[in-house]
DNA sequence: GTGAAAGCGCTAACAA
DNA sequence: TTGTTAGCGCTTTCAC
């Protein structure tokens, strides 16, 4: 492997000339440049990163803390991180998976200088990881809204006004008895942050306007049909629902919707190109899970320039009528 | 953040007495161990990754080319690196992701030294990555099984056996006109490793038993409703199937099975969490996808220390049927 | 059993 | 506009 002094040699300049070429922080001589470059190219150098990163004090690189486990929203996990991922490289970052979920995890890659900055998911209502974060003075950014008021930023879809929304717009169809059928019990037992605040804008929507809701975790693979049978059968008069459970959604959305002696409104809560593959939705609200991942990193990096941020930062949701027309219309 | 230096000072030794301590690469008295321990849990010491692999030659980063765009079995991408990451860290190994699919990532990767090796997933049977990954001499796996003949130790899921494997036992339960329903269109024109030798087992094992066989790309999500309704209705002899598409899965596997007028042996190909949840599925064939990730990932970590292995490690397909037999109980 | 010191390949003052 | 050089925090040889 070339290092940066055979460059130096081969362009007939010294090491700093190279390293002020490749940094473009002061001004070379186009002459110069050119021939650094040409050696650049010729020996197929590559800086060393590790040297740099010593040096510099800087990794360009982001630690991911992401939920690996399958049964929970795979979809959405990975569009975040994709997403994470697109907007990291956008800005020469690299991404360093760390995947336990426990917080000295965080503490070890930031002490050893393993990264430069943490992007934090699956964040629970109030969750460990939070107390480490704020100790730790890097700057990092969770994706969700735990209680906790640490000063720390977090970036997220609005889940607490979706399920209003979502609420809101079943009784203006006219259901006045209506049901949120949510995540696995296991994701509401461990108040992941998420499925609280979704159920905290449904149940409270539906308060305000004087409507009845109930709340009931979904297996979210085929064990769910005969969860929904039986939810069903208990309570005969649901006739509006929220569905926000990616992998019940095909098992169960042909069922909650009902026939045509019994319909319901049915409202799918989940990545866009998923609820538009099922048809007879009343509604689809889309988790934009990309931009999630986008917009979280893009607030990192912004820490990392050392700009102010936002403390917390939500997506707003917004109804997809459209889509979920042209699906009814042509199924 | 404390260095070794400091460390060294608390502990009134030298530097390199600690640095031995820590590394265990030669004898230290039991009373030194002690101090130099206590030092750096007093200081909450953690060594520079950047300065420790810039010494060593080494980073203790793998390097892994993951597919991250959503779509195409997220399932099973998850879980093969959730067992990669398992792996890693139980060797101390942190995993670097590289979110590109291009040839020069790995290069670039390699070069600079971020890695000491790499996993590469997604492969196609004639894969451009795998001239890159044979000029970089830097240890690496590849996740598939491509038709070249380059120097690169493959670890996969013997999906061509998994094919012959299902044909046969369609075969064997009377059925003379079978098909495979597989991947999307796309993934099967890309030529993923995968899929083409899925396809070259189910069509060869049927040719040498003198039955037909058909090959049919399928759509992911709710689309393939469609897609196998025309297909059933145009191929209506079709009485055997294989059905590896985990996203079509629960939108088609009630009407391929058919009813009791018209039922058809259907053998489900995907990891057995998802098969188990869908009833009367003929039998099941497991892909073992974290097995898969952890396998790989020792594979390389024994290339790293030096060791040969055999250039093609596939984990053999086994029948399921009774999970499939529970579950048909059960219903 | 322990220490001193020479790098590893860069970046960024400081000098010219 | 360019060069010289002192580190960055470790590992590892060499010496004792």
């Amino acid at each position: 492997m070339p290092t940066i002094a055979d460059v130096a040699a081969a362009a007939g300049v010294s090491i700093s000339t190279v390293s002020y070429v490749m940094s473009g922080k002061r001004t070379i001589s186009q002459e110069t440049r050119e021939r650094v470059e040409q050696a650049i190219e010729q020996l197929n150098y590559s800086p060393h990163a590790s040297a740099r990163s010593l040096a510099s004090r800087a990794t360009n690189v982001i630690g991911l803390q992401a939920p690996l486990r399958s049964g929970v929203d795979v979809h959405v996990v990975m569009e975040i991180v994709a997403g994470m991922v697109q907007e990291a490289r956008a800005n020469r970052y690299d991404l360093l998976l760390l995947t336990d979920d426990r917080p000295d995890t965080l503490t070890r890659a930031t002490r050893g200088s393993q990264v430069d900055a943490l992007l934090v998911m699956d964040v629970e209502s109030d969750d460990p990881r939070i107390t480490t974060l704020a100790e730790l003075d890097t700057p990092s950014v969770l994706v969700g809204l735990p209680t906790t008021t640490a000063p720390i930023t977090c970036v997220d879809f609005d889940f607490e006004a979706a399920g209003r929304l979502a609420a809101t717009r079943l009784i203006e169809l006219g259901n006045t008895r209506i049901a949120l059928v949510g995540a696995p019990a296991e994701v509401l037992e461990r108040h992941t942050s998420y499925a609280d605040r979704l159920v905290a804008g449904f149940v409270g929507a539906a308060e305000e306007q004087g409507v009845t809701a109930s709340v009931h975790p979904c297996p979210s693979d085929a064990e769910a049909v005969p969860v929904v049978a039986r939810l069903l059968e208990e309570n005969p008069d649901i006739t509006g629902v929220l569905l926000h459970n990616e992998g019940a959604l095909p098992h169960v959305a042909p069922r909650l919707i009902g026939d045509e002696g019994h319909h319901r409104d049915v409202i799918a809560l989940c990545p866009a190109d998923l609820s538009r593959s099922v048809p007879g939705l009343a509604d689809a609200i889309d988790i934009p899970a990309s931009n999630i991942g986008v917009h979280a990193t893009r607030t990192l990096l912004q820490l990392l320039d050392g700009a102010e941020t936002a403390r917390v930062q939500l997506l707003p949701p917004s109804l997809q009528s459209a889509a979920a027309a042209t699906t009814a219309t042509t199924s």
